[in-house]
Parts: C-alpha cells; sequence; structure tokens
DNA sequence: CTCACTGTTTGACGATCATCCAACAATTCC
DNA sequence: GGAATTGTTGGATGATCGTCAAACAGTGAG
C-alpha cells in the first residue's frame, strides 16, 4: 500500500491549513469528503466539479501539501481521504467547525 | 459612538473567513486582538508588526469586510475588537479553534 | 508491444494579493 | 489658522494564484 508524501503530524501548520481551505473548490471537496469519511476516487466521477483535470490534479496536491488529506495509490488509480484523526489531534476542533460551517454536503449518489 | 460598516452575522462568509486567516500578518493581528478581548488601538503600538502604515490599514480593511473584527472611530483615532459572539453565533467553534491552533500570543505588555 | 486510461507537470494567461510610496482627508493641538 | 497626528486611498511593483492546454509518465488491457 503506497501513499504520496505529505506533511506529519508535527509539521502541519495552521496559516497552510487555513489557505488551503480559503478557496471554494478546495473547500468543497474537503466537503464530499467528509460526507463519507472515506476513501475517495481522485476521479471526476467521485468529485462533480466542472474543472480540467489538471485543475484537479493542481488542487489534490494543495490539499495534500497543506496536509489536509493523504493520497493513496493503487494502480494507475489515486484515492484521497481526509487525515480527520492527524487534524484533530494538532489543531483540535478545527475541521470540524468547518465542516459543520460548510454545511450539509451533497450525498455522493448523484440521482440528478 | 460609530462603527466603520461591515457584514452582519448572517452575511458572514466562511470562504471569507479562512481567507482573512490564512494570511501571516492577519493571523497575529487576531492572535493580538484575542490577548486581551478588548478593543485595541490601530496605532503601530497596538500591533508590533513592522509593516507600513498603509500596509496595516490594508489588513484592518481586509479583516473587517471578512467581519472579523468591528473598527470604532474616536476622532482620528480607530480602535478595532474581535466579533468573537458573532463568529461564535455563525460559524460555532472556528474562532476558538483558530486561535488555540495560533497557541499563546505574546502579551501586550512589551518589556523586551 | 501498442493503445487506453489515469493522473502529473510545465508553461501561458489573466486575476488577485501584499507591500510600499506619495498624496489625501479628518481630527486634534497649539 | 497652521502644523501635527492618525489613518485612508490610489497607483506601481513583484509575487502568487487558479485555470486551461499540451505534453508527459506510470499502469493496465488487449
Amino acid at each position: 500500500m503506497e501513499f504520496l508524501p505529505g506533511p506529519s503530524v508535527v509539521e502541519l501548520k495552521l496559516e497552510e491549513v487555513l489557505a488551503a481551505l480559503a478557496d471554494p473548490v478546495r473547500l468543497r471537496m474537503v466537503g464530499l469528503l467528509a460526507v463519507t469519511d472515506t476513501e475517495r476516487s481522485c476521479s471526476p466521477a467521485g468529485f462533480p466539479v466542472e474543472l480540467h483535470k489538471s485543475t484537479l490534479s493542481h488542487h489534490f496536491k494543495v490539499l495534500r501539501a497543506a496536509g489536509l488529506t493523504r493520497t493513496r495509490l493503487e494502480g494507475r488509480n489515486r484515492f484521497v481521504r481526509l487525515r480527520r484523526e492527524d487534524l484533530q489531534e494538532r489543531f483540535p476542533g478545527l475541521l470540524d467547525a468547518v465542516l459543520a460551517a460548510i454545511g450539509p454536503a451533497e450525498p455522493p449518489t448523484g440521482s440528478r
């Protein structure tokens, strides 16, 4: 099981976490990840946002570099999930407050 | 008693609050304001940051526009304070978590 | 081995940001 | 009334950001 590198718990920086969350696209991605609190494929099916795949890749990288998410490799697929425990340990209550403020995100089952 | 205009509680936007906090200078300003949780003069004496006064003015404006602070006018002086209750009402736990994450800020009495 | 798929990287582009400088504005002091 | 004080504003500057397009890279399927 292989993961892409990211900061350890003690390396998490408040400013980077806040900066990563201060973008509407990434805030929505975090909200979607929080819905099931499990891994989610990086594919457009997993994140219904109308952006170029390179833009999504950029945002995934920012979230990972800030330490908000962990990315696992499986063949040519990437799976990403929130680092809720790590963030809770480093900045207690921060992510929960942000997720509560986001409000109910749309469920992953999309019946439009 | 006259205040500069700012958003009402319901007008507070999560992304703007996070964006305002995602800057190291503003994060420090918020931390300093939280120390005494009272009004603080906008003068350089109240905020020991080595920046141009127009830059401080810019940051005060961003904090106020995001709804993090309220600014009161008194002659040619400005006094600013955190809107802790408003932020707690709108985004429960968010500001407390941020302030806890900032850690102990230096006390306002400066005996270097 | 080639092609398809999933993502990443690089560069270009326009927009936004933080900073400083100079000028300006309102208030206070003498 | 003029000077000083406290801030604000506009503009310039360089840096950063989000976006897309094209090219690239690793893995899987046939």
